[in-house]
RNA sequence: CGGGGUAUAGCGCAGUUGGUAGCGUGCUACGUUCGGGACGUAGAGGUCGGGCGUUCGAGUCGCCCUACCCCGACCA
């Protein structure tokens, strides 16, 4: 492995890609645009969904499993939605392989073609409505409040670890209800689920809004999203919830029985979160150094390092680091002692700052004379020697804090990064120069939204929650305008 | 799918007018080291992406494939 990492002010992209691969958190693999996640990139991602599904289930929903494969006709029965996933379907047409007459390996068995090709699931709205219709009769079976983890697959043009991946790992839920209120409401419900996460847990401030049409999932009503600045001034769609009114019943025929005895289409929601968050972690909070983790998705806490000359003070040095393990263990703080002999402190020191574990310790012969440990913290790299008795209180004081600095230090640098204009001029040369958020009048007409990516590759991320109505003009057309939207480039 | 690249040791690369392949790093062993990615010595590791052609001779020249990367368009 190299030493360096390339900066983020030389190259922003090679930098991401330097903290995927050399922090070991996925790579490519030999399937185009697919990535292999390596073990200490899943141990985050196991940690992101262990929370994602306890705060699911405190809100009442159960997880269940729909299959891979969807017949192609399902696809269709949403007009809007095959138009959106139509260009990017991997299709399964037959069903068997054998070797080949010409004596060239394997072959695809012609006689083994499918009567109906089956789609690799894009999303799966269409296969769940198919069996919601058989679960659906009366109004006392809804709400349905279902979610599930799966993989899914949408064959983009242009791949990058984690931000876009032809398949990829993540979470939807799909809910259906007797009203259109309960519908929404679970829609708005689940949004902020997310940004609860993204803030508490990723240390990652969001914007909350909705979607403009154009933006819009194929096939919903509205799309409420979470938009999270990265540092290098572009927008990361970071979760969406959706409300797909009654599309979904109407195309699956999915009906119910009402209190008054009428029959009635189901209401919807649709909601996910992919494995795109590890790529917003990463650029939320890393540095030129490397990675750097929030302590509550690290699958490390604290790392200890011994620091020894002989085989007499290895044994001394491991134990006393093994105690202090043992001590902080107790307080469900998760302790890695590295004493592989394998490998010298200056090295490990590097491996774990790219690795971004949030505490290492450091033990010498210098320490267990004092009754001192040394202490570096990942997120400001500084380090301070310790009494040893009042580690646990420090440790635990230290990770609560260095949580809190990288959520203090994120919302500042987009609050740096965030400006409100009423010029034309003014809107260019910051979305082309600096990149950020930028608060600005819009008139509300698609074309314009249109005219405004095509000019500068800018989109409108959302239309946050609870926006000010304030009279202004079009940053484009000059026509009135009653809010300012958010816009910004985008992943 | 348009434009531009690249393909040589696990990884990153060099290879001159065509003459039989090298550097860095990593790997293995031993020794000295060990509080910020140590050093020395000795080793192992390559059908040069694939095919066809030119030539006495091809990593190098020509043609045809294939894969991947970057920039666009598309997108979580």
């Amino acid at each position: 492995m190299s030493k360096e990492i390339t900066p983020r002010s030389e190259n922003y992209s090679q930098w991401y890609n330097d903290i995927v691969r050399k922090a070991e958190l996925a790579e490519n693999s030999a399937v185009r645009g697919c990535m292999v996640i390596k073990p200490y990139g899943y141990a985050i991602w196991e940690k992101i969904q262990a929370q994602l599904d306890k705060m699911f289930k405190e809100t009442g929903h159960e997880n269940a499993y729909f299959p891979l494969f969807i017949p192609k006709s399902f696809l269709s029965k949403e007009a809007a939605h095959v138009e959106g996933f139509a260009k990017e379907c991997a299709v399964v047409t037959h069903y068997r392989l054998k070797n080949d007459p010409d004596g060239n390996g394997i072959v695809v068995d012609p006689d083994a073609k499918l009567e109906e090709e089956l789609i690799v699931r894009p999303t799966s709205e269409t296969i769940i409505w198919s069996t919601y219709k058989n679960w659906i009769q009366s109004y006392r079976d809804l709400p349905i409040l279902c979610n599930q983890w799966a993989n899914v697959v949408r064959w983009e043009m242009r791949t990058r670890l984690f931000l876009r991946t032809t398949e990829f790992l993540w979470q939807e839920g799909h809910t259906a209800h007797a009203t259109e209120a309960e519908a929404v409401e679970e829609t708005h419900k689940m949004i902020d689920v997310y940004a609860e996460f993204a803030k508490e847990w990723m240390a990652m401030p969001v914007i909350q809004g909705h979607k403009t049409e154009n933006e819009r999932f194929a096939g919903a009503i509205d799309t409420l999203c979470i938009e999270a600045l990265m540092q290098d001034g572009k927008a990361l769609q970071a979760g969406t919830s959706h409300f797909l009114g009654q599309n979904f019943a109407k195309a699956f025929d999915v009906k119910f029985t009402d209190k008054d005895g009428k029959l009635n289409y189901v209401w919807a929601s649709s909601w996910g979160v992919s494995t795109r968050l590890m790529g917003a972690l990463i650029m939320t909070h890393s540095d030129d150094k490397g990675f750097v983790l929030p302590p509550k998705l690290a699958p490390i806490h604290v790392v200890i390092v011994p620091i020894y000359k002989t085989p007499e003070q290895y044994e001394t040095i491991c134990a006393k680091a093994n105690e202090i393990a043992k001590r902080l263990r107790v307080l469900n703080i998760t302790v890695k002692v590295d004493d592989r002999d394998t490998q010298k402190p200056g090295w490990k020191f590097a491996e774990y700052e790219m690795k971004g574990v949030p505490v290492r310790l450091a033990l010498g012969s210098r320490d267990i004379e004092n009754g001192t440990v040394e202490v570096a913290r990942r997120d400001t790299l500084t380090k301070e020697t310790i009494e040893m008795e009042s580690l646990e209180a420090y440790i635990t004081n230290l990770l609560e804090e260095i949580q809190t600095n990288l959520y203090k230090k994120a919302i500042d640098f987009r609050n740096e990064n965030t400006y409100t204009c009423d010029t034309w001029n003014e809107f260019q040369d910051i979305l082309e120069n600096k990149g950020g958020f930028v608060y600005a009048h819009w008139d509300g007409t698609a074309e314009t939204e249109a005219a405004i990516k095509d000019k500068l590759k800018v989109t409108i991320r959302c239309i946050p929650f609870n926006n000010k109505q304030e009279d202004g003009v079009c940053i484009l057309s000059g026509k009135p305008s009653k809010q300012r939207v958010l816009f910004a480039k985008a992943y």
